[in-house]
DNA sequence: CTGAAAGCGCTTACAG
DNA sequence: CTGAAAGCGCTTACAG
């Protein structure tokens, strides 16, 4: 008697619900904010109701009344990555903790780390109605599309100018490997970066340059290595020449800037029979799942991804609601000790 | 002059722009979406106060007018695996081919693999008027949030009962694994799977259990082993105690049904003294990232996620336009032979 | 070629 | 405690 299916041209409406009781359709609505105003047993034929005619609110209504639609977009350049579910986490955690009694839900938009990242980005802006964006690693979104979010956008790893800032401490990322490394005797460093164009990966290699020039170490060299994507197969291709090189050369230890990358230099280090870490170490800025995959045990840092995602979260509520938010928050990372890195080979041949 | 930075509470609208312009606000409208009744200049015009004033049209309005937003939802029980980020690039080369003149853009939705997963699907779904739905491996969705996407729903792996479907052979998988093995001899083989209680790893063994049975070897024994979460630790607990078995029952193969639970096999082998693939065959129904990353190469089959998810796309879309479309597409999975296989050690011993 | 107007489904003052 | 009505920003007939 009841049609559950209704035919997507006309959805069972609050205008439905309110005709097939008898009341007026402004009761519905309140019936189901749970406004005071309505009796209990009004309420409660009102939810019947709902439920037998499988009534669903439309958003769009709402969202153009009220101007919110209680949902916010995480960008992100790629799925894939463990890194962005453990953001994803803690942007949940973050907005159930929000002191703000709105339930919030949480859209994913991957801009696809290609030519089109623009504009999938914007067609899934423009498409719905974010009451604020947060940019995972998101490569320089360029202002247009975005300009509409203008206060109520905070992006984690790269930050276009003026906008809020949730993120690593990379510098201290940086600082940390390289320690390890020196400590241990290394000074011929190479370098396995990706996407060369992508900020995310440049602030990496600014990091470790900059780490080298105020490690107060004289004598250390660093080999670069760009693979053109962040996958085991192009950081094989990349790091194949460094490992190939003389003896003499070749470095001693290799910094990797993903964990994919880190796989590529255990299997280009097997490739040319050299043994991580006794004739190699091999340390890793971004610790996932892939790294944890590979053996020896990697070395490196891990993220503090629902950290990260979390404060973003609790920002980003807070910058909807006009409360003033602090410009960056950098959360510093946390080195796992794996068996990817021993001395060097040069200190202990001597 | 202008004020770029529209303060959240009043968007620019399309009444602000034919203002600023003195023409009527369906002028707008119609430059806008390229109507040819509006002359060339005035459609000139219109754009560029568009940009002069930063107008975004607002989604809801169009939607509620249209009852179209133009956005698919594609949900995932968890981020940060590859294979999802596959089916994402295959729906939208599917949505960019669909004949269709419509120009989609694709939300995600994470569905969070959890005790929340319902919750997280529903919010998500209310939150949006998506025009249909995508389920990826989302275990096995109640009906109620869903039900006003009856006849706007195609999920890939699992499906809810009269939901259509696009999806990997995983019979074919299994049968494919298990004559690999059948063939070097194996006799005594072992399974790691995951979340018992999911119905995309139910499947998987379920299709095991028939191949065996069909195969026509006789002698044939199973052993199962499954972890609490699909990760490497959880994968080494499950795994240990069935690695830790005297060499006479311990199995001479492992199918694996992720490449995190392959690379468990790999390091509780490593701990147990065992040697892949001289001991212990490995072979994994679902390569990936963390597979190709191990080594020695991970044998085992490679779904075709891009082709199921571009074909769940074109259904979709069929669907929405009121184009009947068929009930079930099951692709094969194709086998990539790595070094993680070899003879049973018990048929080359004698 | 352009304007005035209706209406999508909600929420929320405003009357009773 | 409940109803009638306005209005959010669009698209699209309907007039001119």
């Amino acid at each position: 008697m009841v049609d559950h299916q209704a035919r997507p041209g006309r959805p069972v409406t609050s205008v439905d619900v309110a005709r097939h009781l008898g009341v007026s359709q402004s009761t519905v609505s309140l019936a189901l904010s749970g406004a005071p105003r309505v009796s209990e047993a009004t309420r409660q034929r009102v939810l019947d109701a709902c439920d037998e005619l499988g009534y669903r609110p439309v958003a769009a209504g709402r969202r153009l009344r009220t101007g919110r639609s209680n949902t916010i977009g995480l960008f992100v350049p790629k799925l894939g990555y463990e890194v962005f579910d453990r953001v994803l986490h803690g942007v949940r955690e973050g907005l159930a903790a929000a002191d703000d009694s709105v339930r919030w839900s949480v859209l994913i938009g991957s801009t696809d780390n290609d030519l089109h990242e623009q504009a999938a980005l914007t067609d899934a802006v423009q498409a719905h109605d974010f009451d604020g964006l947060i940019l995972a690693a998101v490569n320089e979104p360029d202002a247009g599309p975005l300009k509409r979010f203008a206060g109520r956008i905070v992006a984690i790893e790269t930050a276009p100018p003026g906008v809020p800032r949730r993120s690593y401490d990379l510098d201290q990322a940086a600082r940390t490997m390289l320690d390890v490394l020196l400590e241990l005797g290394h000074r011929r460093i190479g370098h396995l970066s990706a996407l060369p164009d992508k900020t995310a990966f440049a602030q990496q290699r600014q990091a470790l340059v900059t780490a080298i020039g105020s490690s107060g170490t004289a004598g250390v060299s660093l080999l670069e290595a760009d693979a053109a994507d962040v996958t085991l197969e192009a950081g094989i291709d990349a790091i194949a020449p460094m490992l190939a090189l003389p003896e003499a050369a070749r470095p001693t230890a290799i910094v990797c800037d993903d964990s994919r990358l880190a796989a590529a230099v255990y299997a280009g280090a097997a490739d040319e029979r050299l043994t991580v870490p006794t004739d190699l170490s091999v340390i890793c800025s971004h610790l996932d799942d892939v790294g944890r995959g590979i053996r020896p045990a990697l070395t490196g840092l891990y993220r503090p991804a629902e950290a990260v995602g979390s404060l973003a979260a609790l920002a980003l509520v807070d910058a909807i609601n006009g409360v003033p938010i602090d410009a960056e928050v950098l959360l510093p990372c946390e080195l796992v000790a794996g068996d990817s890195v021993a001395p060097a080979p040069a200190t202990t041949a001597r």
